[in-house]
DNA sequence: TCCTAACCGAGACGGTACGTCACGTCTTTTT
DNA sequence: AAAAAGACGTGACGTACCGTCTCGGTTAGGA
């Protein structure tokens, strides 16, 4: 009947936990942040957090399903390119509220560590977005509206990737115009045949 | 007359410390290698790592400065295609071979500290990749290849961005492939003329 | 109710502490050892060395009051000259026999730091060894036999300053003989009456 | 013919050196001053402090010379007592006027390392001092002043001694009612036949 | 109503690394 | 040959956190 013994978890601690996280991730940093700090503004001892969440990542995940949850449903608008600027749209709402970036910023520094984390760290986004932009450009092709040939993976790429570079290098904003334009292009570079049969010549061929 | 007093910088420390840095970043990884680990690898005072690479970034800079010079010129075959995917492969060559991947990523996480090395890691890699995405991409306009709506920040972070995706999380491999599709999928998208103009209705109005 | 909380402190390592301590202060010597290696070879955390010995006196001090805690007891045989001689022979025998003697000569240095060490130090030790002599010259004043003229403060300096002397500069050992002649000559020159009357010539009047 | 060749010491720099430890010893306390706050602050290269005083204590010792150079002749007023007084009356000016307290603190600290700095030590100051206090004991000997018996090892130790007590403890001044006290105590002590033939009791015997 | 298990706060523990200071030596050009 | 300048390898400093461990003190079943 797996009937539990012991004294319950504190939700209280829990919740002082995560709030003392956010809090000083958004405030200080993920790396500049230290565990010891979180339990001291917690007003809770080392060990409960460690029992809860067995390292900094964790905390920050934990944070970031909290603060992005609705971003996990892919618009279904009927049309590629709006799907896409929608999804970006509540993407960048999420996004730029909060101390969401720094946390997003902190998680990519964890992944390099070990083979582990980075399968852990790709669970909780990388593939998590992979997944809702692969049914966009899916349905897009079953719809006919982009070939067959489209490269669904590519384009994954090019969609996370130009968001990530504006997430990290802050050289422009996440802002409503971003999003149209990346749709558009994405669409026009989906809808396009591949014709590049003839194999582009080399570089020192040139 | 500018003229320099006092024992000049060794050399030989300089190289030790470089070479020291590259094995062990490459060995255990960014973040897991200590300043102390290596300048006790290098057979050097801690104060002489100092002294000229004041932050771990600084080295991986220096390091990334050595191991991809040459990634640094534009090529120019006549073709906005063929352009991109000859820098692409150049690129891939300096990043999958020796511990570069490595330093790259490591160099990220850094950069999410404070605006300042935010700063210093923009001028290393993103502006100095941008530069010469941002080249290419004008080139291809001056001549007519593709239209003069095209907007080439957003062209240059998915260009660049779709690198970085595969660099951080290695879903899937940097191959000849890759700079294949990518090349031709941002002709496409470049190429496009400007049609979105009926804007995208919201996900709230579906 | 004054209740303890936390951890409670680790009796094993405070005694491995002043153990390794004592040993490498009789070894090397009190400025030639480093709290960085009283910490390696005690096994122990330098944070838990200092957690408990703020700086390297205070750990001086301890080891002190462990080694001669008996001789902070004035002898009392009735007769100044046999009290004094008795102290100095208890007193000798802690001073010779261990590392004490370094860890006096170290105590002093870190004396003329700041203020407050000097206070530090007086309370450790020259206080305490002042309130012992001065007791007992008190003890002959009350017997009558010193006279009621007689400067303490100025008699226990000479007794304490002497026996420093030969602690500090070693060129004459802490023996019977010294102890003897000592007590001797300050009963003499306790028991002087003050008849210096005319007031020396000063030295450039002669 | 013993020429020297090359370029002869500077005085500047020799001065300069000497000044600077002097101000900084006096301001800082010698332990917590470094020879390269001295080499900098006297606008001086390191090596040039090194060339000329192997060590700090060496310097200290330099300043010494320079500070009490008076204080080594004995003076001779016909009569023990003022003697003493007069001598200790010549010292305390030099004492108490300037940095001397504080690098005599510091020269002691030195003397405890190897047993060749306790050497060098002696000789600058416990010798220096022992000399002229025998000879002033012994002229009072050979006046008839005190008895032959008297052990003017020890005398100088009592009166050596006292002086330290005041200036490393720094309970009570350097002045002339010290030095008159002092003195008579002496005089006192010196004079007493010995008459301790009943060897004292032993404290564990009363 | 106890018992017992798991929780909680506090904080000490052995470690590793930090970034700084000073040591005494060395290497350069200038005097 | 001595000087100013300053880089060098070395070693220790005192601090911050790591993740683990022991305390006394809750807070729930199950007996």
């Amino acid at each position: 009947m797996n009937i539990v013994r012991g004294r319950p978890r504190s939700e209280a601690s829990t919740q002082a936990v995560l709030a003392a996280a956010e809090r000083l991730f958004g405030t200080n940093g993920y790396s500049r942040t230290s565990i010891e700090a979180i339990a001291k503004a917690a007003g809770v001892g080392k060990q409960t957090v460690y029992r809860w969440w067995p390292t900094k990542s964790h905390l920050a995940a934990a944070i970031y399903e909290q603060l992005a949850p609705s971003s996990k449903i892919a618009p279904n608008t009927g049309a590629l390119q709006s799907d896409i600027a929608a999804m970006l749209r509540s993407l960048f709402t999420a996004y730029t509220s909060g101390p969401a970036a720094a946390l997003l910023s902190g998680l990519i520094v964890e992944a390099q560590g070990s083979d582990e984390s980075v399968m852990d760290f790709r669970a909780v986004f990388f593939d998590e977005r992979r997944i809702i932009t692969t049914d966009l450009f899916d349905r897009a092709r079953n719809r006919g509206e982009i070939p067959l040939s489209a490269d669904i993976d590519l384009l994954s790429d090019m969609l996370i990737g130009a968001i990530w570079m504006r997430l990290l290098a802050g050289h422009a904003p996440l802002d409503g115009a971003f999003a149209e334009g990346l749709a558009a292009n994405l669409v026009a570079a989906a809808s396009a045949e591949p014709t590049q049969t003839p194999r582009t010549p080399d570089l020192e061929a040139s």
